[in-house]
DNA sequence: TTTGAAAACGCGAATTC
DNA sequence: GAATTCGCGTTTTCAAA
C-alpha cells in the first residue's frame, strides 16, 4: 500500500537504491539532516517494508548466464487450478529471474537468464512438458541491455 | 566476462543478492569460511564487478507507482543515428525501470512503472514525440507479479 | 514526535601469520 | 585460509525543540 514519505524520505531512498552501502552521515549532509535522523528513518521504511530488501546486484555475464530471453507465454484460462500450479512453477524456477501475469489472452511475460541457447531450449521443455495449460510460447533474445533494474523513481509531490 | 568462480564465491554470491546485510561471519558459518575469508571473496569480487552495486529494493507500491507495463516498441532501423539518440532518451528516463534491445523486427522491451494510466500515456506521448523513429508500440498491463527482481542463478560446476 | 549530539557497540577492513 | 587489531558505521541513549 502507498505510504507517506516525506521529501526527506524520498531522497534517502533514492540514494539508497543506488547504492545501499553509502554511510548515513554522507547522506546526512547531502540532504540536510544528522547521521541519525538518516538511520532513523532507513529502519522505520525497512519496518514498513517499504524498502523490501538490500541486495548484492550480480553480473549475469561473470557468473556465466550472459543469456537473457524475454518470453511471451500463451496459457489456457479454461482451467484455473493450473493457472496455480504454473505460478508455482514458475517461482521455483531461479532461471526464471522476472515474471509477470500480463493483459492479453493468457499471457505471461518472463525474462530468462540463460547460460546458453541449449540450456534455455532444456528450460522451454520442461516448461512445456510439466505445465500442461501452456499452448505456445515465444522467444526474443536481449541482443543488447540498455537498462537493468530494479530503480524506482522518486519524484514524487513533497510533503 | 566470465570470471572463474569456486564454488564458496557462488554461495556467498547467492546469499548476498537475496540479502547483502548478512554480516559475512553468518555467511561463513554457513558455507565452511572464516568471516575474513568471506570478506576478502566479496571485496575481490567488488573489484571485479562480478558485484556490480549493492542497493535497497523499493516497493514501488509503497511509492505510489503501483503499475508496471510491458511495452514493445518498434523502431525503425534504416537510420542508425537515431537508434542511439532513443537510447539515450531510455536511459535518461528513470521512469522506465529496464529495456532490451531484442531479436525481430527493431524492437525494444521496456518495462516500464508508473504512477497511473495518465501518467504513463503522458510518457508514450513524449516517447513519440522526440523520438522520430517510433514507429508503434504495443503496451501489456502487468496484472500481477509474480517475480521481481535481479536474482542471477548460481547453479555453476564447482572449481 | 522528531531532531541532533554523544556514547557504546558491533561489524567489516587491514594487517599479520 | 585463519586470527588479531583497528577504524568506522551503526545503534542506542538522552536532551532539546
Amino acid at each position: 500500500m502507498a505510504m507517506d514519505l516525506d521529501k526527506f524520505d524520498r531522497r534517502i531512498l533514492a540514494v539508497i537504491q543506488k547504492d545501499a552501502r553509502r554511510p548515513a552521515e554522507l547522506i546526512g549532509t547531502e540532504i540536510g539532516l544528522s547521521a541519525s535522523a538518516v538511520q532513523r528513518r532507513i529502519a522505520r521504511m525497512r519496518d514498513e517494508a517499504v524498502i523490501t530488501a538490500e541486495v548484492a546486484v550480480v553480473d549475469p555475464i561473470s557468473v556465466g548466464r550472459p543469456l537473457t530471453m524475454i518470453v511471451d507465454v500463451e496459457v489456457e484460462r479454461e482451467r484455473p487450478e493450473l493457472l496455480a500450479s504454473l505460478k508455482q512453477w514458475i517461482a521455483a524456477e531461479p532461471v526464471i529471474q522476472e515474471a509477470w501475469y500480463v493483459t492479453g489472452a493468457g499471457d505471461y511475460v518472463l525474462i530468462v537468464v540463460a547460460r546458453d541457447v541449449d540450456d534455455f531450449d532444456a528450460l522451454m521443455q520442461r516448461m512445456m512438458g510439466e505445465n500442461a495449460n501452456v499452448r505456445r510460447f515465444q522467444t526474443r533474445v536481449a541482443l543488447s541491455t540498455l537498462k537493468r533494474g530494479v530503480l524506482v523513481p522518486m519524484d514524487q509531490p513533497a510533503s
